[in-house]
DNA sequence: CCTCCTATGTCAGCCTGCTGACATAGGAGG
DNA sequence: CCTCCTATGTCAGCAGGCTGACATAGGAGG
């Protein structure tokens, strides 16, 4: 229906391209975490909780890009299918500290595994040196990024 | 609140670095489309549409990430708004190619300014060869992945 | 010519994420 | 000690995006 080959301005932007290989990610990922239930923001929360126990829901909302309130509700997700745990009242502040039950840690094995397939095979095009470098350098873009 | 020298396994993942980046971007392209009135989806579709005058909406969304659904309302609004025209009956197809009116462009103008400033100042701490060659490694895994 | 098959536009309903607001807990500073 | 100030959890309301569905236009293939 189009000629692909004509290359507009926007394949320029290094933003466009960045956000074409994001969605790619994503939906690539939903489709792996579909069967077994999970969204790509619980799976997020997840792994989070599975590399850094005892985070607060206020803190998964920062690491996962989510506001507070979106968290919120997808810890109650999760708490309601018994993969997570949360003290009912907070023992120091008000941060309350959430842990992986032994499902949610059998899940998150599950999908960890497959998440990490699908971004084996979307970066695949390049080299483990070219992986590396790409990272280390959008991790200096973020990295001013919040400093600013 | 947090050590942040304590660099967990997330940050050695591609995907979440890039999700970070991509996250700082949306944000600040939100922040400097605002005052303009406009978000980021119909940024978007305006600035397709001033490259590639008479996309249809099916092929918009494509290129925007998006479903047809969504970026029909997107059209609506910027329809509503005076800045776009669509044929009220297609001529051949189905297919309603829709170009930017005078205020379009004049919107566009003033957003993709803006939106460039942003973009430029994210990949600062990058040179210029090595946002091309990001760009470029970028590009190529978007292509095998929708190849695949 | 007639029959699939695909692509497009559109409607309805649902879910998710966000903004705005409030109460509360802890710490900083006078 | 009392007063801000910040951070956290939570509730309510709203906008945006998605899935599912339908009708229609055009082409492919027998």
């Amino acid at each position: 229906m189009e000629q692909e080959e004509i290359v507009g301005d926007l394949d320029q932007s290094v933003g466009y391209v960045l956000k074409q290989v994001q969605a790619s990610l994503h939906t690539a990922m939903d489709e792996v975490l579909r069967p077994l239930g999970l969204t790509v923001a619980q799976y997020a929360c997840l792994e989070l909780l599975g590399q850094h126990p005892g985070l607060s829901n206020s803190e998964l909302a920062r690491r996962a890009f989510v506001t507070r309130q979106s968290m919120n509700l997808v810890l109650r997700r999760l708490q309601e299918r018994g993969l997570l745990t949360r003290p009912a009242h907070a023992a120091h502040g008000r941060a309350l500290p959430t842990e992986l039950t032994r499902a949610g840690q059998s899940t998150l094995r599950e999908a960890s595994v497959a998440v990490r397939a699908v971004e084996q095979q979307l970066f695949s095009p390049l080299s483990q040196a070219q992986q590396r470098r790409l990272r280390e350098e959008l991790a200096a873009c973020a990295a001013a990024a919040i400093a600013n």
